[in-house]
DNA sequence: TAAAAAAACAGGAAAAACCCTTTTTTTGGT
DNA sequence: ACCAAAAAAAGGGTTTTTCCTGTTTTTTTA
């Protein structure tokens, strides 16, 4: 096969990524090339005179999230593509890994067919956003002008903001955290407001799911 | 091929299920005979005449789930052997599938040597309990004698407990939940003191994450 | 069909959470 | 040392949550 197009398959979950390599397999015009179940792993074995054109990779992972590797691939390697593969169809996770730097998204349910595609709008067009997407980014952008959104907020909580925000996630008052925090209640109160105005909820539980969605405290 | 044995592959992420089934297809001793996307796909499809040995039954889905499947197939077709399929290793969710009659439990990021232990232990053994799925089972017996536990109590809650559980993973207040429900403010305040007994927590944080923890609702 | 059990509802009160404004303390920069 | 900005603390108020102890209504069951 002279000009086969070269695959990397990004995810943790050792059966979908063995599963997903087998799929992309059978297409006679693509080959995966490598395989990693993290950011760290694959820059690891990626070698610089053998690249993808393609990278298929997972968002939430241990290690080195989606994220982060689409950030070090935007600025170390830019030719590479990165499809975004995600089971969530959260726009945040949407914008999030469009803003660093992924051509194209798809979710886990999507089928065969929209692989397919997905990999050859990338490798002529240069992009692939399917209706979904289009529609969360159109969305999202209505709201980057007025309001400042959660993607680039979550970065700007303070060590303290996040310590209460962790402990927040539990049964304790705030009387109770503020002691932990050899804090004042008011201080504590104080936290309490910035961060509702920075995660823009209104209650304990908005500010509790926010942590648990975003991955600062885990189940 | 003679005796080739028969698998049927439950998931609704129509890429993993698909990449399953190829990977599935590569063992000449097995081979996939049906697929669907939920419970009820599954059973519309099930022809009784032409059973499948093993179904691989991924454990959240819409419609209907792997439990109330697993359920179905134990009162329907005891002799067809459940091996469930799930990213968590929530001791909850592996104590409840189990519970529903599953006879193995092997989580997404296992390896294909574990899958082909898992088939042919379900085979001959007649079941598959790896060392997690042992360690989790054991911690939940020992718990189930003093406290009540999680897993049974989450079965026992009634329609409105369960919609007022999932109303409350918001920023809604009791009040606007009660408007909701048709109910008196003091009615709901019935069902929250109830659920605080039953999934033994203080606040209703507490009970937010409960209910996130076990899946009742998804963010 | 009467008794028992479960579900719905209620009053009242204390604790916790929420909200707004203002003051004090700390900190970083010139 | 002084200023400005940020962090911490506080005062004082409203709303929501939590926790009692009940009554009434509906459903189940013996």
């Amino acid at each position: 096969m002279p000009d086969q197009h070269q695959i990397a398959v990004i995810d943790d979950h050792t059966l979908f990524r063995k599963g997903l390599i087998s799929l992309i397999n059978v297409f006679p015009q693509y080959q995966v090339m490598l395989e990693a179940c993290n950011g760290k792993d694959f820059i690891n074995q990626l070698d610089p005179n053998h690249l993808p054109e393609i990278v298929l990779m997972d968002i939430s992972m241990p290690e080195m999230d989606g994220y982060a590797t689409c950030e070090w691939l935007k600025n170390n390697y830019p030719q590479i593509k990165v499809l975004a593969l995600s089971t969530m169809d959260a726009e945040t996770a949407i914008i999030k890994m469009i803003r660093s730097g992924a051509k194209g998204y798809i979710v886990k349910d999507a089928d065969l067919a929209e692989l397919k595609l997905a990999f050859s709008e990338l490798l002529t067009v240069g992009f692939f956003y399917n209706e979904l997407v289009s529609r969360k980014v159109i969305h999202s952008l209505n709201r980057i002008v007025d309001e400042n959104d959660q993607i680039n907020t979550i970065q700007k909580l303070s060590e303290n903001e996040l310590t209460f925000l962790r402990l927040s996630c539990s049964e304790k008052t705030y009387q109770e955290i503020a002691a932990d925090m050899f804090k004042s209640e008011k201080t504590i109160d104080g936290y309490r407001a910035e961060l509702f105005k920075k995660l823009n909820v209104t209650s304990r539980v908005g500010m509790v799911m926010f942590a648990i969605k975003n991955g600062i405290v885990q189940l």
